[in-house]
DNA sequence: TCCTTTTTGCAACTAAGTTGCATATAATTT
DNA sequence: AAATTATATGCAACTTAGTTGCAAAAAGGA
């Protein structure tokens, strides 16, 4: 679905800000941090982060904390999985399923932390 | 092992500060946060955040980032994944085995994130 | 074009966690 | 058990990701 087809759908309003979250979340290969989205995108933090909540709200993105102490953001299209390096801190989308059996909750999201590969050693 | 024994094996010196943390954490049934804890220790919110940097360096405790943004602590015994309910904020301890497969990977922490069973609905 | 609602930028604020420094305490040596 | 040295502590000031209040600006419908 085209970005401002996604923000319609949802009923939020078309603004600039929105599309330029939305497309740089929609290119990356992995979630991103206001940090490391700040110097490409034009608006205020507070107009990002506030539309961040909004598009969390409406179920367009998704968000979780990493070591670092920041919150990183991501696009809903495909559920995975992600494993946090607490050595060096990257962020690695995993691929491969995870299976387990709780029954009653709901689980939207599922963080692994360790070391990757590269600091495992 | 008691915990006066525990320090001292890890090559750290017995004060009251450390002992006491300890002593919570090991009582605790869930994961603390300082916020929860401060009300019934003594000491001073840099010397309790220092000696958990202590413990974690020396593989004692075990932390990670709630949706709250505090950080939660828990004595390492048995390893086990926790469940953060995105709505209630509750924090809880999961006893079944998660399955899956990363080689390559030391994963030291898993954490599951949605609604729990009060909040599912 | 007008009108109402929502969004935006700015600046001030919040709060968990960190740091510098002088003092206090633990553990080791004499 | 006193002296010595290294480490731990309390305090206050600081850091920084994220939030909030408010007036101005822009969206979208009539």
């Amino acid at each position: 679905m085209k970005i401002e087809e996604l923000i319609k759908t949802k009923n939020l309003k078309l603004t600039i800000a929105r599309v330029e979250i939305l497309e740089k979340l929609t290119h990356a290969t992995k979630p991103l941090s206001y940090d490391e989205l700040k110097d490409s995108i034009l608006m205020d933090k507070a107009t990002f982060y506030r539309n961040i909540t909004k598009f969390e709200q409406s179920g367009i993105v998704n968000s979780f904390e990493s070591n670092d102490k920041k919150r990183y953001f991501e696009i809903i299209e495909s559920r995975h999985p992600h494993f946090i390096c607490i050595k060096c801190d990257k962020i690695e989308c995993i691929k491969e399923p995870l299976e387990f059996n709780l029954s009653g909750y709901i689980v939207e999201n599922i963080i692994l932390k360790g070391r990757c590969k590269e600091c495992a050693h």
